[in-house]
DNA sequence: GATGAATGAGGCTTCATTCAT
DNA sequence: GATGAATGAAGCCTCATTCAT
């Protein structure tokens, strides 16, 4: 199962990010300025790129002023670690609280994956965000980054190890399959402008669901 | 198919991209300079990213004066224009190439996809910088880009529609298939930091073949 | 002399200096919060500089809050004027605690001049950074400062006023040697650094001692 | 003889500041430039203070833009060390020249502190900058100044011990005595508000000289 | 055609000061 | 009286672009 892989992805998120420190102690208010500021800097992020976007535009768009962004962030790249960070927690977050309750294996590998997509759908422009900004970041935070990755690499895999451990799927290469599968919710996200011609988010998962599963089904 | 919407993409790619202008006549001089010019952006804009470098750093690397660059560029914007058109020219070139002399359908359809695979190995940063970066261009730009993009995606579904109208086979939905092939190899570029651990480039094709294949051959 | 220049220099020090307002009126405790502030910034201005050491670190080693520094001082400016002024007045006061009970002129003269020394020796980087600040503040502000200093001159020139009244002493330029002594015992803060490496403050001391009394002894 | 302490201190000045890097290749352009940024600066600096000035400031009064400055200088502490390595270089220099052609030990020894005297009253503001700023300057910096100050005082020394060699001055303690002509020269300057109210240039030289030859003559 | 010194607008960041609690 | 979060003006520095040679 998936149990163990993030500390409790399905909590109120009151996560602390634990790379950026803030002259602020009181961890609460950290928190929600964090959220404030992150919120601003996703979606100027996401319209103008990271380094066309001021510190200024984040701070005006959030409702602050530029010095209050100093005391809960010690760089502008700090503001786009966590940006991406908040993006990567939504897919820890949401794809196991879908799973919830769902217990067929299979079902659980076309909610997982279900998800993941209608998730990045959602937050299709800090998704394309993460893609084009991580490696603004200097290497250590680009780490982190890719750890909070692997761990959703993780809740998909582990539907997918259900399924071959009950019998549903053949004994397919588990790390290409989830591979796959994230690459189908990404794409949807990095080529929305081709791909959303032709699909709807729904029919996009279908097709891409109805692919894996002719591939990967036992028995027909 | 996509035939027209640039002047010849499968030429020497002597071509003198329309919309960037140069205050040099001597077309052969402009050809040279902008490889130079773009030789050396790639390799910086791949590593530092395009807004962190400079354009003296660019003219620095290229072995030019600053100055030099701006009689064959308009601006810091048309070199990235150029560097990205670049990359996604040579798989315009690679393709047909290599497919030259193929006549089996479905070998065809193999070549195609090994080479683009192969192609986005060797320009793998730069691949990654075309994610990045496009974005950074004004629309119209953009748009140039993302015709490019097309094409290379007709020539993938070009050997589909064959191996489809010959009955190898069956009458899957070809725009998906291209685009899973399409992801397949960008996907090298985007996450090799995590597939490298795991394939080489040839494992990684032959695995990515092997799944299209058992999704799409008519007769097993 | 120079007496009534300030209200009274050999008392206690429990002055209230008149220039700095402070919003609190309990005496005891502006004085008690002041050195607070004062001992914490003399320390960070030696090691730092005036301008490159932040209210918010005053505060910070002077345990107390940012907001608490403004009831009790001003501005910025005020903390550094109570700084310097807290210097020349241990000046002001330990030289003549040290002439207490002493008679012999020219004794009175060596120990005026070597009790200078010494609490140079003491407060040395408080010293220098008297000199590297007091250009600073505004001029009113430098003005007291410059009194202060007057004082102490006046208490080194009436040693060797009385030397010379008393005839241990030829008639010599008064206010010349007094300036000589002053520039002695601020020369081991300033050039501490070569000094030291030859002398001890002692010997030191005796050095200047000796090159005086030759220049100023009567009989030998 | 002092020949030797200094690579060559009566050459034109062209000394090329070896701890400050300039983007300018242009050995004799570098050389221009940085006088007049250095001349503008230690204008600013003596009147306001290092901290107090901005860059701007500099690059208005030297007449050139803000963006160059920084093409002949790394940072604004730069600045700051060559204006003050500029006026020590100027006592290096001027001292040397005054004492081109005087022979009698003696007179050397009067030349040499008369003129550190004079010069410091030239550069009054610009020396007493040195006293302020230098601990601005990381250690590295302060060193490279210390060392130019060693120098000076060789400068001094040398005469003095010439004075004692051939006879003139009995044995005294040759550091000590060019420590007290040394700080002579510099007391000018930082004790001016008060001294000019007294003494002329030449008074205040003459005083000094004659308290020292008091103390150092052999026959009298 | 080529050079590289010069420009100056604009971005990130700091920090003295205020004010609601 | 005390706290410390919040403000925003201002400074240092970078870098795309120009232009005289």
């Amino acid at each position: 199962m998936t149990a163990g892989l993030l500390p409790d992805p399905a909590l109120p998120t009151r996560s602390k990010f634990p790379p950026v420190k803030a002259r602020v102690v009181d961890e609460s208010l950290v928190h929600r300025r964090r959220q404030q500021i992150v919120g601003a800097a996703v979606a100027l992020f996401s319209d103008e790129g990271y380094d066309r976007t001021t510190v200024q535009e984040i701070a005006a768009k959030a409702g602050v002023s530029t010095g209050l962004i100093y005391q809960y962030v010690e760089d502008k790249d700090d503001i786009l670690l966590l940006s991406i960070l908040s993006v990567i927690e939504a897919y820890n977050r949401e794809i196991p609280a879908a799973l919830e309750g769902v217990d067929d294996p299979l079902e659980r590998f076309r909610v997982a994956v279900g998800t993941y997509c209608r998730v990045v759908d959602r937050l299709r422009k800090a998704t394309v965000l993460s893609y084009r900004s991580t490696r603004s970041l200097p290497p250590e935070q680009r780490r982190l980054i890719m750890q909070a990755e692997v761990q959703t690499n993780g809740l998909i895999a582990a539907t997918i190890e259900e399924c071959v451990a009950c019998g549903v799927f053949r004994a397919i290469d588990v790390e290409f399959l989830t591979h796959q599968a994230v690459m189908l919710a990404h794409s949807w996200a990095l080529k929305h402008w081709r791909l959303s011609r032709q699909y709807t988010i729904d029919q996009y998962i279908d097709e891409g669901l109805a692919l894996y599963l002719r591939v990967c089904l036992k028995a027909q």
